[in-house]
DNA sequence: AATGATTATACGATATAGCGTATAATGCAG
DNA sequence: CTGCATTATACGCTATATCGTATAATCATT
């Protein structure tokens, strides 16, 4: 279960399935980091525009962190965005 | 060595490692991910504002990937930001 | 179907990325 | 020390995040 996140669509999923699992709805996430809820709406719908910053601020107060490596071959079953 | 990105300035750090070890200039990489110079000089520096999509659009072009993963402690050795 | 909870979207405002272009500051080899 | 390469910074411009506030759309449960 390695999340591979190479695009702001994948970082996007990742956070709203950690939010999930960790029962909060956007908006309990928003009040954690001072973000609205439209903004947690729109991070994990994707938004290509949303601040690295405030990225950061969403992983932390979800307990997770990036890890930076050189890119792996992706096994056909870690992908989602085959059409 | 695991790469923990928790910061835009870690992430900046380690994207100025990984083009210098590709032996590449700022301008260099600017051309393969059609931002200036300028613009990779703000992210390696840890500007909190840049794009998430400009960030990935950096990694991809530096054969790099974003893992998303629970936080773990972090060994001392690993911290670069202790005074 | 109805209701409450959750998520997506809207509008005007403010701040700022990244652009092009250019220059200043720094680093480095000889 | 000198000169070239590299990186940092500046200015005006356009696009857009995020804000506050609010509402619309969707989901889930009964």
């Amino acid at each position: 279960m390695t999340d591979i996140a190479r695009s702001p669509k994948q970082i996007g999923a990742l956070i709203r399935k950690r939010r999930r699992a960790k029962d909060l709805n956007q908006t309990e996430l928003g009040a954690k980091t001072s973000l609205r809820q439209a903004t947690i709406s729109t991070i994990e719908n994707g938004e290509e525009a949303t601040r690295i910053g405030t990225i950061c601020d969403v992983l932390a107060a979800l307990d997770l962190e990036f890890v930076i490596r050189p890119r792996r071959t992706v096994k056909p079953s870690d992908l989602e965005d085959v059409f």
